[in-house]
DNA sequence: CTGAAAGCGCTAACAA
DNA sequence: TTGTTAGCGCTTTCAG
C-alpha cells in the first residue's frame, strides 16, 4: 500500500493539515515540529501524491507537448530543451507524436485533457484549429513554437526564416555563386525562407532562376529525386541552399551518387543544425536554429501564462546563425 | 471553470454515478439514457479527470521513461516507438531525459512517484540502484530496454548484442577483411559486441590484434581520435566496426580528412541503423536494431505486470539485422 | 503554532 | 436500471 500523509502524520503525531504545510513549506510550523515530519516522511519513503493535491489546488504540474515525430532530430532535438526547461521550473512533459495527423491531434489534446495538463505546447503542424479553440474556451494555455498560427492569437516562439533564409543565401552569394537552387518542403517556415533566398539576390543585384525553386519535399528521396533533375540540367547551379539539414543529405548522397566533389564542384548549405550537419562528411554547413532558446522560451512564456503572470500573448522572434563548415566554397572554374 | 461530473449529471437529469457508468461503458443503462448522457458531455465538451479518477481506482494510466538524451537517434527513434504503443495501450508517457546521471534520475523518480505513474521505463544506463531498490519495495512496475540490470531480476527487453557483433565482423570477414579495428563505447552493450567480434574470428580461423580494439569513447570526437591513430599505424586496418551510428560517422569524418576512399580503402560498419545511417554519404552499413519490436515490447510487458496479467519477469532478447549498405566492400590490393 | 473538518471530481458498493 | 453515500489523499479555511 501506498503510503500515504495519514501514515505520517499518525506516526510523527500530528495532524495532516500540518504535514501538508511542511510539504509545501507554507505556514508557520516550529523547526521542531518540522524536523520530526521530516524525518518520518524520509523514514517512510513518502511521496505525496500530486494527484490528490491537484484536486483541490488545480494545478497539475504537467504539460503536454504535441510535435510530429521525435524520430525527427529537429523535433528531438527541441522536445530535449524543452523538457530540461520545463523540469527545471518544475513541471513533467507528457510526450505526443502526432505525425501531423488531424485525428491523432483530437485524439491527444482529449487525453491530455482528461490529464489536466496545465498547459499545452505545440510543435506540431496542428491542422485541427477547431480543437485548439476548444482549449481556448476551456481557458487551457497554449503555446506555440517553431511556426506561427496567424489563425489564432497564442504565445509564440519563433525564428526568423526569412532572415535565415536570406543569409545563407548571402554567404553562398559572398562566395561569388550566382547559379543557387533551393529544396525545400511545403511548409511557411520554407516559403519565408525561399523569400529570404530572393530577396537576398535582389539586394545583390544577381539574377535568380526560378526553375531552380523547388519545392514540396519532406523526405531524403524527394530532395534525392530533384537535385538529381537539377543536377542534369544544362547550366546546373553551383550551389545548393537545402531547407533542412535532412533534405541537405538527401543533396550530399547524389552529389556522391553522380561523382561531384562537395564542396569543389557543389556547395550546399543547410537549415537547423541538427546532429546531421555534424555527423555528415564533409560536415555540413547550415543555419543553426536556437533550440535551447527556443525550448527555455516556449516553456517560459506556458509557465508564465500558466501561473497568470502574464495576459497578453506574446511572440518571441529568435535569428537562426550560419555556421560555417565544410560543405561551402567558391565555385570552381571547372564547374561554371 | 472545468465542467464536472456533476454539471453533467446535473443537465442530464440523473446522477452521477450513472454518468459515471457510461463515460467507463460499466453497468447496465438504458439506451435511452446513455444517449441522453452523451449527447450531454458532448455539448459540454466534458472531459473526465483522471485524477479524480485514479485517486479511488488506483491507476493513472501513465508511465515514467527514463532515457540518457533525446537528442540522440537511438534514443529518439526508441522514445517515438514506446511512446506510439503506450498510446495505444491508453497510456501517456512522461518524458525525462537524465543524461545518465545519478542524481537526475533519482530527481525523476521522486517527480514519477508524485504523479503516481503505474510503471517506468529504463533506457538510461541507470547507475542509481537504490532508487530502483525503492520502487521495487513500492511495488511500481519497472521494465528495462536496451540493455540487462544483472543486479535486479526484472522484465527486460534487449537485442543480442554479442550475435550483432558477430554477425557484423562475420560480413567483414566473408569479404575477406583480415585487419579490422573496432572502436566501442564503454558500455556492457559493446563489450558484448567486441566479443561477438573476437568469437567471430576465432570461429573463421582468422587473427585478430588486440591492438585494434579500442574502446572509451561516446561522442564523435572521441572516435575521430582514436581513428586517427588506428589509421596512422603502420599496418593500419582495412575495416573498422563501429559499436554504434555515432561513432562510424566520425570515423567516416576522418576518412576524408585523410583521403581515404570509402569503402575501396577503408569498409565501415555501424550499430543501431538510426537516420543517421540513412543519410550518410555514403550510406552507411549497419546492424539495425529492431526499434519498433523493442517499443512495442516494452510497453506490453510492463503494461502487461501493471495489469496484473504477469506476475513472473520475462526477458525478451530481439536480434539485430544487417543492413548493407555502400560503407563495406572487399579489401582493395592498393591498400594491403 | 497546530488541528478539525469540509471539499476537490470521481468511483464503487449497496439500496431502492 | 438508477441513485445514495462513503471514501480516495491532499489542501484549506477557521478555530483553538
Amino acid at each position: 500500500m501506498k503510503v500515504t500523509i495519514y501514515d505520517v502524520a499518525k506516526r510523527a503525531g500530528v495532524s495532516t493539515a500540518t504535514v501538508s504545510k511542511v510539504i509545501n513549506n507554507r505556514g508557520k510550523i516550529s523547526a521542531k515540529t518540522k524536523a520530526k515530519v521530516l524525518k518520518v516522511m524520509e523514514e517512510l519513503n513518502f511521496e505525496p501524491s500530486m494527484f490528490a493535491a491537484a484536486l483541490t489546488v488545480k494545478r497539475s504540474y504537467t504539460i503536454g507537448l504535441l510535435l510530429p515525430n521525435l524520430a525527427n532530430p529537429f523535433f528531438a532535438e527541441i522536445a530535449r530543451k524543452i523538457e530540461d526547461r520545463a523540469h527545471e521550473r518544475g513541471y513533467n512533459i507528457f510526450m505526443c507524436n502526432t505525425d501531423n495527423n488531424e485525428e491523432k491531434e483530437a485524439k491527444y489534446v482529449s487525453l491530455l485533457r482528461r490529464h489536466s495538463v496545465d498547459g499545452i505546447i505545440v510543435a506540431s503542424a496542428f491542422s485541427n484549429l477547431t480543437v485548439l479553440d476548444q482549449l481556448f474556451n476551456d481557458n487551457i494555455p497554449v503555446a506555440v513554437v517553431s511556426q506561427d498560427i496567424p489563425a489564432l492569437s497564442l504565445n509564440t516562439v519563433t525564428v526568423n526564416d526569412f532572415k535565415g533564409g536570406y543569409q545563407a543565401t548571402n554567404y553562398l552569394l559572398s562566395l561569388n555563386h550566382t547559379n543557387i537552387a533551393v529544396i525545400a518542403e511545403d511548409l511557411r517556415s520554407s516559403s519565408d525562407r525561399i523569400k529570404g533566398f530572393e530577396v537576398a539576390h535582389e539586394d545583390a543585384g544577381v539574377p535568380f532562376n526560378k526553375e531552380f525553386i523547388r519545392h514540396g519535399f519532406s523526405s531524403v528521396e524527394g530532395a534525392m529525386e530533384e537535385t538529381r533533375k537539377l543536377l542534369k540540367s544544362d547550366q546546373h547551379p553551383t550551389a545548393i541552399f537545402a531547407c533542412n539539414d535532412l533534405l541537405a543529405m538527401g543533396v550530399m548522397q547524389v552529389a556522391q551518387e553522380y561523382n561531384i566533389q562537395i564542396p569543389q564542384e557543389l556547395s550546399i548549405i543547410g537549415f537547423d543544425n541538427t546532429v546531421l550537419a555534424l555527423s555528415s562528411v564533409p560536415a555540413l554547413t547550415t543555419m543553426a536554429q536556437p533550440f535551447d532558446e527556443m525550448g527555455k522560451q516556449v516553456v517560459d512564456l506556458l509557465v508564465q501564462e500558466i501561473q497568470g503572470e502574464i495576459t497578453t500573448k506574446q511572440t518571441y522572434m529568435l535569428v537562426p546563425e550560419l555556421i560555417i563548415r565544410n560543405t561551402t566554397a567558391k565555385p570552381s572554374i571547372v564547374n561554371v
